[in-house]
DNA sequence: AAATTGTTTAACATATCAGTTAATTAACTG
DNA sequence: CAGTTAATTAACTGATATGTTAAACAATTT
């Protein structure tokens, strides 16, 4: 199991805690996309898109490559995996706690019987 | 599917870019934890703890529920779902990278076999 | 060479973050 | 009730984040 940096898993959700930054991605995941174009797609001046942009390479999650006077952005995807694996850990939790989920975003208005509850605890070490 | 709040995966990934407090939710997956105990097992002061608590509570990763002169903590696993389906969108883009992880990491992570690549490409716009 | 285009850097304003210590609130204990 | 324990809030500090506009740099075009 590869030993991951903290602060690669730092730097990878400080940068997608950003929506703009997210959404520079989501731009990206439909190919390599020159810096002025992402600006353009956005409310904020170059130079802030600039600015998002260092933070994603800083995390690694792009890459810039120079053609002309472009900087071609490329989403560098595989570098998201560490943040999935962190996330994957937690996934065996989710089972106990599908009801909470429902709980929270719709109303509780099936009555599911708790069924589950008999063992349906935090697990303890 | 459950329409996400953009706010609310900026609150889940800001909070899980901080090593306390991807640390803490480490302690509680192992079940409720007083927020005392919590502070016991980190170098900085309670208050500090109790702000991170705070972050974690408002990104809705925890939830707090007083007993006595305790506040124990409880992990709510669930709420990391939208990071993660957020994240699973980009996985499909993995495969594709493979080589590029191996040259900037060591071995492959990955133990599932990139046979996704048959249409595996970026899609374009 | 001069002007234009694409992008980044500089300098600055403002806000938020993460930590500290001191004070406060709340609940338990003797 | 007085004292102790648990935790948070208050007030402050220093660092970092995000945005702005203006300037600088780099490559292309005329």
């Amino acid at each position: 199991m590869l030993i991951e940096e903290p602060q690669q898993l730092d730097r990878t959700f400080a940068a997608l805690a950003d929506p703009t930054r997210r959404e520079i991605l989501n731009v990206l995941a439909t190919g390599e996309v020159a810096a002025g174009t992402l600006a353009a797609r956005f409310p904020i001046s170059a130079p802030a898109i600039s600015r998002h942009l260092r933070v994603l390479e800083h995390a690694g999650l792009i890459t810039r490559r120079i053609d002309g006077k472009h900087r071609r952005c490329r989403l560098e995807p595989q570098r998201l995996a560490p943040a999935m694996q962190w996330l994957e850990f937690y996934r065996r939790f989710w089972s106990e706690s599908l009801q909470q989920l429902a709980d929270h975003f719709d109303p509780p208005v099936h009555p599911k019987p708790p069924h589950r509850r008999s063992h349906g605890r935090h697990p303890r070490n």
